[in-house]
DNA sequence: GGCCGTTCCATTGACGCCCATTTTGTCCCA
DNA sequence: TGGGACAAAATGGGCGTCAATGGAACGGCC
């Protein structure tokens, strides 16, 4: 099972967020009792997961040569800037303040499933980034379907 | 469980500071009693951990052959500035005026998760060091992004 | 006797844990 | 097809515990 769909959700006085009951069942099943997050490096958003997240950032780490100056780099700011969030009973993690500030988020959040992965972000802030997106995935299939004499239309 | 995440902690006027509790944690499970410390080679922060780094750096040196200059060397920038600090009941340490001094730290210290173990940074040195960190993994990412078909060979 | 280091105790605020309430979505039945 | 009951999810808040911190008490050494 994977991390598909994005929902919004809000922030409570206490900056509790309930993580969306869908990716819950997904973690469970890693079996992880937590939240495995980072700041994600090219967009002001959180990367979050399971065990399966962990392994990958470990492997990444892991295939560097021992002592060099690169596994020392991604080691300080991979596991330096990760944390492990508590999920308490009814499903909700609180974010670190340095989190929030990195993605710039008050008061609610978008959950966005990415298969292995998803991501934290500020709901308004995600809607540009998939506009954006959604733009260069239209420019992309015109460019394939020019390709094709035969007019090719999905 | 591995070390990660950063914390900024003071010191207070007898220059005690707290051993973040999920570090803590991780130490207790080590089964060690203190906590081992050395200079990091290069970088000025102090190098920390429990059994596990100690077995690290016991295996570093033994695989250098016997009475080589490179063994003689690493065992005495190890083994002769390492020091194995006492933690109080309320999981405090004092570091010695000697780390302090290497790692320009004066009242405040940033402890800094690195898997197997973590570091011990005066806390404005670490945010540079890992905005400098961080632009590198980037550059890595974009370089392993760059390795599609018909691009760059493995 | 004073100084220094160690152990023990006190305070404060944040966080973990528990329970109550609201909202949402679904299924069943009239 | 609409309403209502039910279940699940999301939200809100109270309270106890623990972490971080500060300071006092104790003991040895110079």
């Amino acid at each position: 099972m994977q991390f598909v769909s994005n929902t919004v959700l809000r922030l409570d006085s206490k900056g509790r967020v309930s993580i969306p009951a869908p990716f819950r069942s997904v973690l469970m099943r890693d079996g992880f009792d937590g939240l495995y997050c980072y700041p994600a490096l090219d967009q002001p958003a959180i990367d979050a997961g399971g065990n399966a997240l962990m392994a990958e950032i470990e492997t990444l780490i892991a295939q560097q040569p021992l002592y060099s100056v690169a596994r020392d780099h991604l080691a300080l700011a991979l596991y330096g800037t990760s944390e492990t969030l508590k999920v308490d009973a009814e499903g909700r993690v609180i974010l670190t303040s340095h989190f929030k500030e990195y993605a710039g988020i008050s008061d609610q959040v978008a959950f966005v499933g990415l298969g292995h992965k998803f991501q934290i972000w500020e709901p308004e802030r995600f809607r540009a980034e998939l506009a954006e997106a959604t733009d260069k995935v239209r420019a992309l299939k015109a460019d394939l379907g020019a390709r094709k004499p035969g007019g090719a239309r999905e």
